[in-house]
DNA sequence: CTAAATGCAAAATCTTTGCAGCCTC
DNA sequence: GAGGCTGCAAAGATTTTGCATTTAG
């Protein structure tokens, strides 16, 4: 017999293709303001509401991962970009994805005190070069 | 003459003693709940506004210091403790300072790019050594 | 046509603030 | 005593949910 929770079709709509569509279009994660008024700028008369439920709707299907920043943003990006982490301008405030990881453990280090290392989350600080100048 | 914003002095309270011990007999940073559960002990009836407003002051005082970790919880450390990261055990949930920092890149470095890095925030995953066994 | 998706506004959660009484100093 | 401090409850801010209507398929 088949399962019994079949999940509801998905329907394509304007909203949804604009909101993945900002997503993608981003060097790094997006805040919801950030999302829905760029996607107003396709979409207008967009509502917050749609933006969240959408972003839910993402995340579990795992096509959005939450980025949540030590300053307590919350913003979105599209998952599968891979081990990453993110450099936040302390002017700007924008933030983009680094290709590096500069960190020294391995998943299944174990500290002293006996902690077993899984998987890290860093942030780094700075400035960025537009606001260098 | 003399400046007209004057601090208002800072008076001396159970709870606000009750609330600065608990902090400071942590071993990690505490969650605003921990901290009113903890504080009770101490002085039943504390009310979380109290808390909150105790923790802002904290925080202007500079005696304290905010923790958002990734997953978005918000907690309360002392500050004073120097540079240092967190661990948070991904069964427990509770999280330890770590006397370690295993990241490679020092403040003043410019990754490609031309990022100028002048800090950064790590949190590391793993199990705790009580939830191994 | 049918049911999912939307937009609005109300609800829920977490944090802050107003106020009357309480407690340091 | 005077004024800051507290607890309660109401107000803000952000995110979620209910509902009537719209719209994809």
């Amino acid at each position: 017999m088949m399962s019994s929770s079949q999940a509801a079709p998905r329907r394509h709509t304007r909203q949804r293709e604009a909101i993945v569509r900002v997503i993608q279009a981003s060097r790094g994660p997006l805040a919801v303001n950030d999302i829905l008024e760029r996607a107003q700028r396709e979409h207008d008369g967009l509502g917050i509401a749609t933006v969240y439920r959408t972003l839910k709707l993402l995340l579990e299907d795992g096509t959005v991962r939450q980025v949540i920043l030590p300053s307590g943003e919350t913003r979105y990006e599209m998952s599968g970009l891979g081990h990453h982490h993110h450099f936040q301008c302390r002017r700007c405030g924008e933030v983009v994805d680094l290709d590096v990881c500069p960190v020294a453990v391995l998943t299944g280090t174990t500290l002293a005190g006996g902690y077993t290392v899984e998987g890290h989350e860093l942030t780094l600080y700075g400035v960025c070069p537009s606001c260098q100048e």
